[in-house]
This record gives structure tokens, C-alpha cells and sequence, in this order.
DNA sequence: CTTAAATAGGACTAAAATGGTCCTCTTTTG
DNA sequence: CAAAAGAGGACCATTTTAGTCCTATTTAAG
């Protein structure tokens, strides 16, 4: 599917509360409540984010997290490798990977370059952008499939924190 | 990891193999072979690439498989939709999908363009594509992190069939 | 017309990834 | 010192994925 994780939709979700009061530090509490994402998964997300410095913290009482830079110089690709790890479309489009099939292997530099096409692609998009959600998006047909997928998805909303 | 399933990976070497002998019907034990990847799974790759049409199929003694089309005319998004499902970044950019945060959620419709700008890019890449492996990938840094991941893979090599 | 070589279609299982929670430690403020 | 926060990581349940196998159907050859 092709897909980015749960947890890293979430986390753009979370990171665009904080971009909101751009200004303040929040919580993880807060922004637990005001999303609706129970508080030890924002938690460990604002952890994980913090690490590689997309938000920074602050310790301690009254503490809480801010963005570390503006929303447009957060790229989508930063906070997919924050939470997912680098992004490499097959494992052995790895640069210093090898397996056994690659005497027959005809195929890997081509993910290669599917990857480095993705990436960049990713790397234009800003939190900024993301933010613009009524943006109209252009709605199209894609080798006669719509994007639509999937079933519903239930949120784990807990409010009770 | 925005990645590919391994299946999928394994499914362009099977088309690769396909595409070279591109006029004979090829068995999936001569795939499997060829290829080094075990006959059930190549048996399971070839059927699923067969049901949405990627490759022909022919039943019976001296049956075989070979491209529906022209290796042109098959996109990396082909590929992907037939062993993955169809794509799309996250569950909620599914365009019916709908998701309790809703109200908060002001990310949904960015999934959904950045789902759009990497299909386009899938779009754009032929099975032809992908054989002319040699290209020169252009070498570059992304936000300072080198595209390089995870460990080695194993292939399940077994030509004992 | 029987047999062998193939594909079709699923069922099933083991292993790995993911999501989510919780616990303990440290830092900071009042 | 106590309370409010984040840091870091351990842990488990569930889901997904990979891979195998079984049975049915189709076709060619003898």
C-alpha cells in the first residue's frame, strides 16, 4: 500500500496544533486533549520529534514543546524520516545493501531512482503546505483508479486524560 | 517506512524476467530458476500480476506466462496497485474514508496531494524503465541524510524446485 | 482417454512490524 | 521538597506480511 504509518499521520496532526500557537509551548497533555489523541502516543511522538529537532522541549514544570523552526521549513520528508525512519522504497535500494539475487537482479537501481523521485517530491512539501488543507486538490483519475481505498478507520480518541 | 512491500520487489524481477523473453511463454518454475526466488511465491506473484492483466496466462502442459503488454506500457503503479492494493499514504486520504478526529484533523487533504504527486510519479516510470537499470542515478543528498537503510536482506534462494 | 504439466484460487502458519501503554528517571518551577 | 513536565526505553497485543501448501481446473501429448 504504499503507505506511511498511522503514527506519522498522527504526528502531522500533532504538529499542526503546535504550529498553530506558533508562539507558546504546549504540553503533551494539551495537545492530547485538543486533538483527541490519547496522551502517551502524543507523547511519544513529541519525544520522537524532539530528537531529531523538529520541535524543541522544554523540561520540567511549565514545560512543554514549540516548533523548532517555521512550518514552511518543515519538510514532509522530515517528519516521515522522524517517525519512520529513512525513507527507502525496497531494502535493497539501500546503497550499501546487498542480496543474493543480485547477479539476476535486474531491478535495483531502478527503485533507486523511484525513491530519489519520491523524496523529492516529499521534500517540496512544508508543514506550511500541509497546513493549507483547503487548498483544492485536483481531483483526477489515475490509470482509471480513483485514490479512494481502504475502510473506515477508527481513531483512538481518549479524552479521559 | 514508505516502502514497497518485499513481494512487490520481488514482483519486478519476475516481470524483468518476463520482459527479456518477451515473445515465449514462461512457467513459473522457469521464472523461479532463473530468478532464484522460490516457486510458490513466484506462482503467487505471477497470479496476482495475471488477474488484473500485467501478464497473460496460459493454462494446461507447456502453459506459461507472458506480458499482457508491451513492458512500456506497464507503469510502476501498475505494479504496486496489483500486489499491494491500490495506493494511498495514509487510510484517512482515502477519499469516502472518514475518521473521528475529523473536526480536528487539518491535515487530511495534503495526504491526499502528496498521494497525488507520488502517484504521478509512479505513473511516470515504466516496467521498460525499470530494465534499463544502468542509468545513472543522480547521487544526492537529502536534508543531509543519506538514502542508505536498514540491514542486509536475505532472499529465500532456493533452486531446489 | 489417461496422464502429466501447468495455472487458479484459497487456506493456513510463522515471523515481523506496528500501535499503544506504562514505568522509571531527570529536570524545573514554586 | 513536591508537583509537573519531558526522556528514554521496555513491553505486549494486534495486525500485516511472507511464504508454503492443498485442491481443482485446464490443456497437450501419447
Amino acid at each position: 500500500m504504499l503507505r506511511i504509518s498511522r503514527l506519522t499521520d498522527y504526528g502531522t496532526v500533532v504538529l499542526a496544533h503546535l504550529a498553530r500557537d506558533n508562539a507558546d509551548l504546549i504540553s503533551a497533555a494539551e495537545v492530547a486533549s485538543a486533538t483527541g489523541i490519547a496522551l502517551p502516543t502524543v507523547s511519544k511522538l513529541l519525544k520522537a520529534l524532539a530528537k531529531v529537532g523538529i520541535v524543541s522541549s522544554t523540561r520540567g514544570a511549565h514545560g512543554g514543546y514549540q516548533l523548532a523552526r517555521d512550518a514552511t521549513e518543515i519538510s514532509a520528508t522530515d517528519v516521515i524520516d522522524a517517525l519512520e525512519g529513512p525513507v527507502s522504497i525496497t531494502e535493497c535500494s539501500a546503497r550499501d545493501s546487498h542480496c543474493d539475487l543480485e547477479d539476476s537482479c535486474q531491478v535495483g537501481g531502478a527503485w533507486q531512482r523511484i525513491n530519489i523521485a519520491i523524496r523529492r517530491t516529499l521534500d517540496e512539501i512544508s508543514l506550511a503546505d500541509l497546513l493549507r488543507s483547503n487548498i483544492r486538490v485536483p481531483r483526477q483519475k489515475f490509470a482509471g483508479l480513483p485514490i479512494s481505498v481502504e475502510q473506515k478507520r477508527e481513531h483512538n480518541v481518549d479524552r479521559s486524560n
